[in-house]
DNA sequence: TAAAAATACTCCATAGGTATTTTAT
DNA sequence: ATAAAATACCTATGGAGTATTTTTA
């Protein structure tokens, strides 16, 4: 009969409808997800897909198989959930997604905290986009992940975290911002540096500073915090931080970095887990120590005024 | 995560308590059985049996497990069965038992039926004791079964499908049966022969013959029908032959065959399934030409002549 | 002809088997 | 001493990967 494995490359392809990127989603390459699919048709000695050059599509028999291994793949993961929850709180693995504009910051204060508390806790860390952390989340490769908020998905559950305030980084040799404090509407959008597409930070920073005048953008995505902030140590822009990325960043570089005169921009961050997950408790623990940790990387207002210099 | 084949080991020794006896249940040997619980205990990272001298016991993990482990079990014998169930009728594989007193004789009638009204129809045979094929067949080893009524199980479905006479069989120079018709009463217990312990047409035998003075059993269980009958052709005894055992095993032996002469004792045989079986149809379908094939192995009134001379 | 799936092949990890040891009563 | 499970060790197979061919719109 199947085997797990083959139910999940079932399962891929049956959502994709094409080799390829079935193969991704499993993780695997083409020809070997091929392979299995194959061999699931020798098995039952019928066709599950029918493949033309352009379409692949469920057969009959295809389709009356898909929801019944859906579900067996759904108590699978029930199963590991269940098998995942141990005695007490956080003793068992956690496979934990973060995205790239909080993972080096967070991490390096979270995961000591964690260690001191859950020692029977073992962390698997993954650093992407939220879009990707989410189709691995509710693919199951992820037990939950740290992304900004909104998050809708019917499938996850959302539990806000923290908040985390935007400022201003501009070269130490800038003095714009001290002659005319900046407020969101005043902030020279001409010279904004941002982050490469799929950041979601690119988008909030856009959406901060009244993305109306977006033609006048400069056309270059950086590639991470600290690269963007390169650029603007060296006098290429200014751009906006997150508050828990400062002290990280602005220790080596000749940065000014300045809150907004009007109002407080933030950004919300959540903890995100699949909706059917059983193991709430272990996520609302895992939720505390990530608030706990944002809470030390809040500048005091003396750093702020050194900052601001 | 677990593999089918893990859940079905951990089942068998959920089942059996026992390693030996689980590793036999899902037909490996022990050392493999226990590999893949250690691999699995290793997954979870925790123990799910106890062991000790005397007895394996689930731990409470095994137990939080165990039942979601069973039902996706059963998940995936239903998809089996769904799958089996290609349009039309006895399309699929089918894997079927049969009890050894059978067996020999309905297959090579039953065979060329199936092949020529079911041309795509795959069997797999397996001819053991009753008690093995209702094992196998509640473990999803086999697809149905052909055994003698009754057959009392919630989990199976029973269809009675032909009956089948008993017949005295004989040495051809024993002249008692032609002295003194036999009777039910009246057949010398002391002189009958019968099949091993597990048979069941042993203990209907017995139950045919007023089994009340079974001390003076000969206890020497035969094999098979036809060392059996090789026994009484030599004169050793007597014994009950079905009858559509007769013109198999009458033909090239010197045997007298005479019904008795009160009543018609008989077996009673049927097809059993699982009762959640998808596949009813098909097994419907079976037992007709089941029927047909027993219809072809009953004795005509001349042929019954011939072989009482 | 270009994209997609299938095939060919090689390699390695996993599961299985047999023989043997360890363990607990 | 004995029965049961674990361990050691070898083998075979299944599934993976890369490279390549076949297919069809």
């Amino acid at each position: 009969m199947f085997t797990v494995r083959q139910m999940r490359y079932f399962d891929a392809l049956a959502t994709t409808l094409h080799f390829r990127k079935a193969a991704e989603m499993a993780h695997v390459s083409q020809p070997a997800l091929s392979a299995q699919i194959a061999e699931m048709e020798e098995i039952v000695g019928a066709q599950l897909f029918e493949r033309t050059r352009k379409s692949v599509v469920l057969s009959e028999m295809g389709q009356r198989l898909l929801p019944r291994i859906r579900s067996i793949l759904r108590e699978i993961r029930s199963l590991e959930e269940i098998a995942a929850q141990k005695r007490g709180l956080l003793q068992a693995r956690i496979r934990l997604g973060i995205i790239p504009t909080i993972a080096p910051y967070l991490v390096p204060v979270l995961i000591p905290i964690l260690r001191e508390r859950y020692p029977a806790l073992k962390t698997e860390l993954k650093e992407a986009v939220t879009s990707k952390l989410i189709e691995d989340l509710r693919s199951g490769e992820l037990d939950a992940i740290v992304a900004a908020l909104p998050i809708e998905d019917d499938m996850l559950t959302v539990e806000p975290v923290f908040h985390d305030r935007f400022l201003i980084a501009t070269s130490a040799n800038d003095n714009d911002v001290l002659s005319s404090p900046m407020t969101q509407d005043n902030v020279a959008v001409e010279r904004l540096l941002l982050l490469e597409e799929g950041h979601c930070l690119r988008d909030q920073a856009l959406a901060v500073c009244s993305a109306t005048r977006q033609r006048q953008l400069i056309n270059y995505g950086a590639t991470s915090m600290a690269t963007l902030l390169q650029m603007v140590s060296h006098g290429m822009g200014l751009t906006l931080i997150p508050e828990i990325a400062v002290r990280a960043e602005a220790g080596h570089t000749k940065m000014r970095i300045v809150p907004f005169a009007d109002g407080e921009p933030r950004r919300e961050i959540g903890l995100i887990w699949r909706r059917q997950s059983e193991r709430r408790e272990d996520f609302h623990a895992l939720a505390r120590c990530i608030a706990e940790s944002a809470e030390t990387l809040r500048l005091s207002s003396e750093e702020l005024s050194v900052l601001a210099q």
